[in-house]
DNA sequence: TCCAAACCCTTGGATGTCCTAGTATATTGC
DNA sequence: GCAATATACTAGGACATCCAAGGGTTTGGA
């Protein structure tokens, strides 16, 4: 890791917001900014840990919905869905696991449309020592308090409500 | 934007995990993940608004920080420690920039090893008008709570210390 | 003094994301 | 029943990020 910094740039950043007068949006600007880095920091952090499976995180995801689902199947479509990523997103990711085979595509039954994702043997496999390896290194060494957690989940949860990722 | 699904994704995730009987480490899953796609949701909205400006996000950023620069300039070096990118991505970024007038290299006066990056008159007036766009289109409208803002940069300021971006 | 180690930036390659456009299949409405 | 519309997936292109490697510049110890 690099050598941190004398000073928090993002508090920086709030300070030059306040002295240009913008004071009323200097804190959304800062807490928006260190959710930024924060998902850097994160996101480095696991795919450290996936590298070793020759897995990335759009890959892994994708592998745990599908370990989720019942039949260890699940449309295209359903899956951009679920992910929240484009379904070109979802295509090149399915292509990459195909060829790792742990991961096929077939035909929908009754929609000539729709691709159904299927988890291999392999696949399945996989997704279980991945998940394993991410709770122990990254999710059960988080970093956050535990009550700390818990307002992430609250804040960002009515956040991503009110930005219509979900109705409920 | 999509419709909205019936359920938190997230949410579910959660469960998943409970079910699974990793439960300890299930909130902690949650919040991070919630954390990345919090981060999607914003960078879109971010994107959207400097789209009309000819900028991205890693453009804008750099425009920034030289615009609160003293002399409206920094070596990339230090540009990128203080945005926290690898210097390729600052690399990447000021190519662009620089061909759309926005900034320009200048070799460092005593270093022969330094390359200046230096804001032109136009890349600091669309700096200014980008800013204004994202402190109304974005950074005034959230959508987090007042005493939420303030938790999130509470959270992640220390998260970020624990991670090592900055000792202060 | 001088050479090895450290540092700075750039190039090339891999990955992921999104957008636009195109092809194929379903569904809807007249 | 058939044409128009909607839906599903994929191909190609633009960007951003990182890593590994290479060439030039400085620094520091022998």
């Amino acid at each position: 890791m690099a050598t941190p910094l004398p000073r928090d740039p993002i508090a920086d950043a709030r300070l030059n917001w306040e002295r240009h007068g913008w004071t009323d949006v200097a804190a959304p600007m800062a807490a928006i900014t260190a959710i930024m880095r924060t998902q850097q920091i994160l996101l480095a952090r696991i795919e450290g840990v996936l590298k070793p499976f020759g897995l990335t995180f759009a890959r892994y995801e994708l592998l745990a919905l599908l370990s989720f689902a019942r039949s260890g199947a699940l449309p295209m479509n359903k899956a951009s869905a679920l992910l929240q990523v484009h379904p070109t997103s979802v295509t090149n990711a399915v292509d990459r696991l195909q060829q790792a085979g742990l991961v096929l595509r077939s035909p929908h039954p009754t929609d000539g449309r729709t691709t159904l994702i299927e988890l291999t043997q392999e696949g399945r496999t996989l997704a279980k020592r991945a998940t394993a390896a991410l709770n122990s290194e990254v999710f059960a060494q988080s970093g956050f308090a535990e009550q700390d957690v818990d307002q992430l989940i609250r804040i960002l949860g009515t956040f991503r409500r009110n930005a219509g990722d979900f109705s409920e």
